[in-house]
DNA sequence: CTGTTAGCGCCTTCAA
DNA sequence: TTGAAGGCGCTAACAG
């Protein structure tokens, strides 16, 4: 005896004329929630595999006042192409959609131009997603403290204010530039230079860490060069700041993309690293350690970043609170400084 | 006189209620679908304003019997975290969230471990998605052909082969190892190596053109050096490979990762690149141009082949057939080769 | 243990 | 031009 009469299986109430029950019993039967005897759970769950029916899911969150999925927000702030071409995001994201796929949540990745204050809202209102983590706070500090207090599942990947509203998971970028600093002067390094775009938060926090923990002397005549984030950017200012006559003898860069570029530059103006030139970077991409020389830099730990990130937030989902967090990062020697 | 006497405005009901009109009047001012009084559309709409509200998208598009997002897959095939390091991908990932944005749609990201046949099947039914993006075909084209019968809103990126029945855009990696076949031969290199792991068809299609387009008696002495797509692995091979006492003059590497792997284990051997070996690599990633030396590179046009796989889909997804199509690549010539 | 019923928030036909 | 009503596919009381 054939079941196959009926046409496709397109939702519980076509399988449930097919077996024969209600469709509150297929739906208990295929969600293994509520009572029910297990031959009909069984002969159910058996028939949905033969027509290949599963659940719909946008139905059932629908039903359950949910969406299902975390949005994951990459605000195109400073500098468009950044997060195109920056390895450490990039990596992030990886990280993220198998922490949010573990904890059952569909990662919606959406990259936003923050515009005015209402761009957050906004999304928040549209109901796509059941929380929100945003990767990097940009200059959106406002509008992020703003809608911290009435909406909780907001978690931000960036550097910790003691007076930011909002819950932020980020290495300490402080204690990353104080690494630096210490290093540069244990290698004799005394005339310093930071390269990096000190309106972002988390490079401002490397900048103040790396010029607290210098000797007076030394701080005193750092150079800070505004450098972009991207490759070309990055590499042509370098090149300018050469070509002008500067000669430090150690570079921190804010990220190792720019370190990467400095040492470019530097190779082009007959500069050695790290013989004449020490250059430390920051984050510790898997390409650090392909160059020539080998990156030293501050590592930042994505992997635990990412877990972080999403235990917060699903924490916040189940009405805890939480706090932010720190996390320490560590330098990694290898042979640009 | 204000209307702040209800609670928060939650649906359309609400906001039907506060308006003093029915639901359908909300739901046509806010959708500017419908005939409907100019005054009271407008009148409508600020209100809405007002109170911060927005449609929610999911019950619209469960109504609309559709979820308004795209899935991109990324199959976690040969190599576990390859997806995590690769430049490549993640740039296409960050392209591909623009694309579809504009095209109205959500980008789904999912990274998943394809197992057995039913992967793919069980995904599609659980009905995430309108229609699916799967970023490399990895060694599961059977399965996708399976699907591609009768699941049109699918599109690979991925190499063309002329007996696969699902859509594919991707670059002509066999015109791309014909470029790095003339270039090492026309620099005079004739001891040749491939590095790269071609169970991975684009691979394979990279290494087949190269070896298509070389002199007979250079052709039948290549080394194929299974290299692996994440940097500490590929080091590895590369530096088994040199202390082996193997000295090629030429290397195509599958990709640009695997070429600065290579580049950076033949500093340690003491081989100059490109004095004494020649490197070619593939992606024409953003971080080529950085390194020491920079590399001579087959580029693929990633913002072309992000605009395309989306354009094929949304066409798809409209009743458009579309087919399959190669993006020519380009050989960009820096210091390595 | 299972069925009936009332929605989740929205859109759309049909009538007025 | 607007309203009433039905239903997208599902879940969860409440009965039986």
């Amino acid at each position: 005896m054939t079941d196959e009469k009926a046409g496709p299986v397109r939702s519980i109430t076509d399988l449930a004329r097919i077996a024969g029950v209600s469709v509150s019993t297929v739906s208990r039967a295929l969600t293994a929630k509520g009572a029910l005897n297990t031959e009909t759970r069984r002969r159910i769950q058996a028939l949905a595999d033969h027509h290949g029916f599963r659940l719909n899911v946008a139905a059932q969150n629908l039903r359950l006042g949910r969406t299902g999925s975390i949005a994951v927000l990459l605000p195109l702030g400073h500098e468009r192409g950044q997060h195109l071409s920056d390895p450490f995001f990039m990596a992030m994201l990886g990280f993220l959609a198998d922490e949010l796929t573990e904890r059952g949540y569909d990662l919606l990745l959406s990259r936003v131009l923050p515009q005015g204050d209402d761009w957050l809202d906004a999304f928040i209102r549209a109901g796509r997603a059941d929380g929100i983590i945003i990767i990097g706070q940009s200059d959106q500090g406002a509008v992020l403290d703003a809608v911290a207090d009435r909406y909780r599942p907001l978690v931000i990947w960036g550097s910790h204010g003691p007076r930011n509203r909002y819950l932020t998971v980020g290495t300490d970028n402080i204690a990353g530039g104080q690494l630096a600093a210490h290093h540069l002067i244990d290698r004799g390094r005394r005339k310093l230079a930071f390269f990096g775009n000190v309106a972002v938060p988390e490079f401002a926090a490397r900048y103040q860490g790396f010029l607290a923990a210098l000797p007076d002397d030394v701080r005193g005549q750092v150079d800070l060069v505004h450098a972009h984030v991207t490759p070309e950017a990055s590499q042509s200012v370098a090149t300018a700041y050469f070509a002008a006559g500067n000669r430090p003898d150690g570079i921190f860069a804010a990220s190792d993309v720019t370190a990467m570029s400095v040492i470019a530059a530097a190779a082009d103006h007959g500069l050695r690293v790290p013989a004449d030139l020490s250059v430390v970077g920051f984050d510790d991409v898997p390409m650090a350690r392909l160059t020539n020389p080998q990156l030293t830099t501050i590592r930042q730990d994505i992997a635990q970043g990412a877990h972080l990130l999403a235990d917060l937030l699903v924490r916040r989902l189940g009405g805890d609170d939480g706090t932010s967090i720190q996390i320490a990062p560590t330098l990694i020697v290898r042979d640009s400084a």
